[in-house]
RNA sequence: GGGGUCGUAGUUCAGUUGGUUAGAACGCCUGCCUGUCACGCAGGAGGUCGCGAGUUCGAGUCUCGUCGGCCCCGCCA
């Protein structure tokens, strides 16, 4: 079909055009056809332009103009001409003018779609997964995506201008099982052996450390096959960072210039920079989380010393075993009811919790079915350390440190959503999480895990507890915190052959086991490798807050289900046994 | 692996105690309409009630299973 190349996009017309022969390609938005005239809204992504059919303009344009629905792709020349007076529309760019009709060429029909192509529709996302070219042409995606653009760009530039320079690092990679499960690809020349798909580029990052790259990053895909969430896709994208002759202080500058940079471009805000700072065992004592949301109170309070020495055995024991018992305010939810506080009760069990100790705060007094087992001491410096009033209400968890911590963590937010904590207006709040312990221990496997990754390096001044007491080693580790999402991690790394093997030792990994997992880095690393450090940035994640969106799907182009699947073109998918037989997997 | 929730025209939903021909709105189609922008008016078409068993004289409705979407726990170095 001949068509004339546009002349302007469907968002560019103004009053300055008026007169002009110009041509528009588009989609048909929607359609007016009020018999003698008919108004189409022509869309493209820049925009929406009238156009109008006249037959005392064009008889023959009008005519063509009848068969157009909505979704065709049509070109058009027309001629700009200015809205007749009270006939604007101050609700479109372009709305001061429209566009008299010539001549239409319809380009391509489009069935009717299966949802509006519109914002805030109300439909299923099955549905708009399914047809995600639809739900594309919708305006609020075409702005996520070009945010993501935008975001990219700024990166680039600024790491850029820092001296950075992006390395691309292999997608098809050594297997090393040792954090999350890979995604595994057969090899066809050399039956039996697999490669697997990059969890992060963690390995290739430090070994260009030690060929003196001094300072890399890379916008790079990464694939973990783990269970989805929302903040979760099995393939992702980190903005992955190294650097070298540098220590933690370091890193944080130029993550926190960055910041500042995206902020700017993206939300026009100033974000006041050094970032805040809360240590791992600050973020959880007072917020039961290791990527706390700052952008509301609601503070635990630790209440050990209050209850040291209880009557109540819960409490005491906790203590004494080395536990914790945690309180949260409740502002004004002293009037709970008893099914209320049923809800509640259910919602912390159901994540792990044995139960919930509730108490309402009343003029001189508490009320709580635990009340009998306090002194009035007790009490009384319960209330004054919860800093409550009469008609507030105090949860309280007790038991295994982290645990317990991480379960109220869950209660705070939970609280929040019920008290409308986080308020539309709300500021973002990004922080520092600084001094992560080295390692986690896994009751199941009984054995300690590193938390971060093997490569991590320990606080220095920790180095000697690594074999006496594992648990109370801090990690050279940092995660960079928005509005409670997790949104870049990071450490200075070993670059010491070592410590890096006092490393492995810890985590239980034999030096036969080191050898054939990561001996190429243990190798590189006696070359000469420098003091580095890095961190990686989740994308999606980033895009989905700076978008104000509620989940990562809707600023990637094409995400998969919770199932991991994807269901416009419904992979993964059953392949030929000859696809197998050639990749020597055997047919069931 | 576990918990919660949803599944009925193209779409969003309603559907009583199990009971005749499963409804509404929007969308779609046809006709009328020369300044609309949620155009209006009139008419019409459109259903495997996710799928499969079972109970029953009779199932959208009850039971069991299964598939799929979403959220969460575990998991995610």
């Amino acid at each position: 079909m001949k068509f004339k190349t546009r002349t302007h996009t469907c968002g560019e017309l103004r009053e300055q055009n008026l007169g002009q022969e110009v041509v528009l390609n588009g989609w048909v938005d929607t359609r007016r056809d009020l018999g003698g005239v008919i108004f189409i809204d022509l869309r493209d992504r820049y925009g929406i332009t009238q156009i109008v059919f006249e037959p005392g303009f064009n008889s023959e344009a009008h005519n063509d103009g009848k068969e157009l629905r909505n979704e065709y792709v049509v070109s058009v020349e027309g001629v700009v001409r200015k809205r007749p007076a009270d006939t604007e529309n101050p609700e479109l760019a372009t709305g001061l003018i429209d566009v008299m009709v010539k001549k239409v060429i319809i380009l391509n029909e489009a069935k009717t779609t299966p949802f509006p192509i519109e914002d805030n529709i109300d439909t299923h996302e099955e549905l708009r997964l399914k047809y995600r070219y639809l739900d594309l042409r919708r305006p609020a995606l075409q702005k996520n995506l070009l945010l993501r653009h935008k975001l990219y760009q700024v990166v680039r530039n600024y790491f850029d201008k820092n001296n950075f320079i992006e390395v691309e690092t292999p997608v098809l990679m050594k297997s090393t099982p040792e954090g999350a499960r890979d995604y595994l690809v057969p090899s066809r020349l050399h039956k039996g052996r697999f490669y697997a798909l990059p969890q992060s580029p963690q390995t290739y990052k430090q070994i260009l450390m030690v060929s003196g790259f001094d300072r890399y990053f890379q916008i790079v895909k990464c694939f973990r096959d783990e269970d989805l969430r929302a903040d979760r896709q099995p393939e992702f994208t980190q903005i992955d960072v190294e650097m070298s002759f540098i220590d933690q202080e370091n890193i944080f500058e130029t993550v926190e210039s960055l910041m500042k940079r995206l902020y700017k471009e993206i939300w026009n805000k100033d974000l006041q920079i050094p970032i805040p700072r809360l240590t791992f065992d600050e973020a959880m004592e007072s917020y039961g989380s290791d990527k706390p949301d700052l952008r509301f109170g609601l503070k635990m309070v630790t209440l050990n010393n209050v209850f040291a020495n209880s009557e109540f055995k819960l409490f005491s024991d906790a203590v004494s075993s080395s536990g914790i018992i945690t309180g949260l305010l409740a502002k004004g939810c002293g009037s709970y009811t008893r099914n209320q506080l049923d809800v509640l009760t259910d919602f912390i069990k159901k994540l792990g919790a044995g139960g919930l100790i509730w108490i309402r705060v009343k003029e001189d007094d508490i009320e709580a079915p635990v009340a009998k087992f306090f002194s009035d001491e007790e009490k009384k410096a319960l209330v004054k350390e919860m800093n409550a009033v009469p008609d507030d209400l105090i949860f309280i968890l007790s038991g295994k440190k982290l645990k317990t911590l991480n379960l109220m963590g869950y209660m705070r937010l939970e609280m929040a959503r019920r008290l409308d904590a986080i308020k539309p207006d709300a500021e973002p709040a990004l922080l520092w999480v600084t001094d992560f312990p080295l390692f986690e221990y896994d009751e199941e496997t009984q054995r300690h895990y590193a938390m971060h990754h093997p490569f991590t390096s320990p606080r220095l001044e920790d180095v000697d507890m690594m074999e006496s007491a594992p648990e109370k080693v801090k990690a050279r580790a940092y995660d960079l915190v928005l509005n409670g999402s997790e949104i870049a991690g990071g450490s200075i790394r070993i670059h010491n052959a070592e410590l890096q093997s006092k490393m492995f030792k810890a985590l239980g990994i034999s030096d036969e086991e080191a050898e054939l997992k990561f001996g190429f880095l243990m190798n590189a690393f006696k070359y000469g490798a420098p003091p580095h450090g890095g961190i990686a940035f989740g994308v999606d994640r980033m895009c989905m807050i700076f978008a104000g969106e509620q989940s990562i799907r809707e600023v990637i182009a094409f995400p998969k289900t919770a199932s991991a699947i994807s269901l416009m073109d419904e992979s993964p998918s059953s392949v030929s046994e000859e696809q197998l037989k050639e990749l020597h997997i055997k047919v069931r």
